[in-house]
DNA sequence: CTTGAGAATATGTATATACATTTTTCGACA
DNA sequence: TGTCGAAAAATGTATATACATATTCTCAAG
């Protein structure tokens, strides 16, 4: 117990079910020593009762007080940081940082399995393809990559035989030199690439649009509705892999995303 | 090195400029041994060098590669895991994950700080405020809390004079008593409720819709315009706190989500 | 009253060690 | 030949220890 703010804050429940180093657990919860602690801790600050600046006690005494190595403690704290519930600075100490961006975590499924989790019949149907030499618009994507060819898919992805979605493509050759050969008639671009291109680095963007003439045809849209854009463009080690946009009926179509509390 | 698969992989750059334990690393990059290795191990999966599904070394053989302890390897691969990078088993080792879901990590701003940045003159308009009984549609969001009384609050979000963003919001007056002794002209709901609760589970769902009347006039759209909703529901760890939806013209606003390579 | 050297302190990283846990493998015995 | 149980092999968790590093605090010299 070195001296400041530390043990006042965490003996407000004088003994709160400290497991012991060796023996069985006391309380609930078969957990690690380390979840344990991490969940008391993660839960003193979601419940607000450690706000946004305030101090934690140093890692020598939060060791003590649950009666193990510091060690454990660390890992704790390193979580913690990860998660972003706290901030650390040597010789100041750790403080519950600051709510500063909203974050969550986007989903993006496979169109397939999401539209037969709604048990539907799914379906896909290409509508064109298309290579050419990257020019103007595709450009900007591919930044500084010696621009190559390129293989441009439209297709429209079905739901119980109505349109669901619009997939617009572009698959870079320098980077996937494979697509050429590929039809994209039996098998839509997105899992062919995703079992070829096994992780990857993307960006999206999710913008709202009045539906113009096609996406009325090919949608089965009322000229009034709107559509959610999703356009995500996807890199690898090696340089730009794809980017597509899919173009949702707006009212029929949500994308949710969950907040990620950091202990998942 | 014990025997299966696995060094054969780690050996085809032979001498990766392996850190020593104690002397001055020899290659590029002052990081510290669990960054460097994480980094390289990432590196050999997302350039699909290690695809899906490939075993990885065991932690004695990467130890013994690297020339650290076990215990540093076995950080590395902790976190390997929480990204979602492999996954491991017990007596089998451990194996590059099958990519799910992409996951991307969506970040909500303030919004006077989202508006301020791009260098606009942010402002806030206040334009109606009631309490009440929580009923119908409310009480879907609060769920079993018993249900009492909600503020409700919507209010128009400017950028350089013009309309932004327009802000309907429920407050759960259950969870955020003191809520109801403020007026909410001076400042807006989202601003006071993060300074006040710390931290929060939430829920997003974003939807594309045709404006209707109302938001015409609001948000001095043309007819024809679409917006996109975001909605946001929050939680705490004594319930529900707060229900917001936003609603931005479609053509002026796009939402970013930056996929998280795990090791950021 | 300012400045700067150095002590004090809390975190950051790494190691060696130990034992628990889970799952496969393999051999003894019926 | 089948099956049951023990050994083996890999990860999982925790500890004690050590030293590095960053930052504040103190105190004395100018």
């Amino acid at each position: 117990m070195t001296r400041r703010h530390a043990s006042i804050d965490v003996d407000d429940h004088p003994d709160r079910g400290i497991p012991r180093a060796t023996g069985k657990t006391t309380i609930a919860s078969d957990q690690t020593l380390h979840r344990r602690i991490l969940a008391d801790i993660e839960d003193k600050i979601v419940s607000g009762a450690w706000p946004p600046g305030h101090p934690l006690p140093f890692e020598v005494d939060l060791a003590a007080h649950y009666g193990v190595s510091r060690m454990t403690v660390n890992k704790v704290m390193g979580q913690l940081v990860q998660g972003g519930l706290i901030e650390r600075r040597k010789r100041l100490g750790s403080f519950v940082a600051q709510p500063k961006a909203q974050s969550a975590v986007l989903e993006i499924h496979d169109i397939g399995d999401e539209v037969r989790s709604l048990n539907l019949e799914y379906g896909y149907e290409r509508l064109s393809l298309s290579r050419r030499r990257a020019s103007g618009d595709d450009l900007a994507w591919l930044a500084d990559a010696s621009a190559g060819d390129v293989l441009a898919i439209t297709g429209l992805h079905l739901a119980g035989g109505k349109p669901f979605c619009l997939e617009e493509r572009l698959i870079n050759l320098e980077t996937v030199p494979q697509a050429a050969d590929v039809d994209f008639i039996a098998i839509a671009p997105g899992p062919w690439l995703s079992s070829l291109i096994p992780w990857t680095t993307a960006q999206h963007r999710i913008q709202a649009v009045p539906a113009d003439r096609r996406e009325h045809r090919l949608l089965e849209l009322t000229p009034k509705d709107a559509c959610l854009v999703i356009e995500r463009r996807t890199w690898n080690g090696s340089g730009p892999v794809t980017r597509v946009t899919m173009t949702y009926p707006g009212n029929r179509h949500v994308v949710t995303a969950d907040f990620r509390p950091s202990g998942s």
